[in-house]
DNA sequence: ACACTAACCTGCAAGC
DNA sequence: TGCTTGCAGGTTAGTG
């Protein structure tokens, strides 16, 4: 899944095809995903104009005039321009035919993705956290938040009501490129050391979305085409291997689930 | 309010 | 060659 580069990614990819288009047509083949696709979605909103494309968090927010569409792509969710007449592959779940005759898919294989339709506000857009690419995402902001918690820095800064958009990849990356071990508590970590993080949250994401995000497995942009970054991945994916700054072992541990991979020479 | 778990679903790789 | 197990980019709902 696509963590917040490969949304942007994306965004970037389809954005110019699709704004100012009237939606003609949308087509849902399999409309349960994480939450059951809004039922009469395709009815209310054909013949409607876009009038803007944006992202929010992992979200992308496709603005209509009388109300807006929520699309997130899960773990394994792709969004691609095709041509009309391509065939359906399997796990192509909804299709959105435009009037400039762009055609979008949307495919995802586990169906952990969403796409509804509101006519006012999303509450899954509700108490989201700053954007880390915003300048209200700063180490005050971190430290502030993170005192007395004793939940460990990587879940915490994965975390959707602190910043948006910082998922397993990335966050492995900042803190392997900060120096601090993904199990100290959140607590106990200084404004200082705060300040190396988020500018190191700001960089991992910011490179990876010149990069075209990260593609492991299936992820394509808007156009099928797959990103770079993962050549430029430190510890993610490489438990037992060599850390690339003091050839010591990486060590990999479990923190909210999540597979967490560390120097623990490097992280502290 | 916080901390932690299970759950949603499919595909793939590893182990037996 | 199968069968079983565990793991994967995310997020929410439910528990204590």
């Amino acid at each position: 899944m696509p963590e917040l580069p490969e949304v942007e990614t994306t965004l970037r990819g389809i954005e110019p095809w699709i704004t100012g288009q009237i939606i003609d047509l949308i087509t849902v083949r399999q409309g349960s995903l994480r939450w059951p696709v809004t039922e009469g979605m395709a009815e209310i909103v054909q013949g409607q104009a876009v009038l803007a494309v944006r992202r929010r968090a992992k979200y992308l927010i496709i603005q209509l005039g009388h109300g807006s569409m929520l699309i997130h792509l899960g773990m394994s969710g792709s969004l691609r321009l095709t041509d009309r007449a391509l065939e359906w592959r399997k796990h192509d779940h909804i299709e959105m035919q435009l009037s400039n005759g762009s055609t979008l898919r949307y495919h995802d294989p586990r169906r952990f993705g969403c796409w509804l339709w509101s006519a006012n506000d999303h509450s899954q857009l509700a108490r989201l956290g700053p954007e880390p690419l915003s300048d209200a995402f700063d180490s005050e902001h971190l430290f502030t938040l993170s005192r007395k918690r004793k939940m460990a820095v990587k879940p915490y800064i994965m975390d959707n009501n602190i910043v948006v958009g910082v998922g397993n990849i990335y966050a492995s990356e900042a803190l392997f490129r900060s120096g601090i071990r993904p199990d100290r508590a959140a607590g106990r970590i200084s404004h200082q050391r705060y300040r190396v993080l988020s500018g190191h949250i700001k960089e991992v994401l910011a490179a990876a979305i010149e990069q075209g995000g990260t593609t492991l497995r299936d992820f394509v942009n808007g156009n099928g085409e797959p990103g770079y970054f993962q050549q430029t991945l430190d510890v993610y994916g490489r438990g037992g291997q060599a850390c690339y700054k003091c050839q010591g072992a990486l060590k990999e541990i479990k923190l909210g689930q999540r597979s967490s991979v560390f120097c623990p020479s490097c992280q502290r």
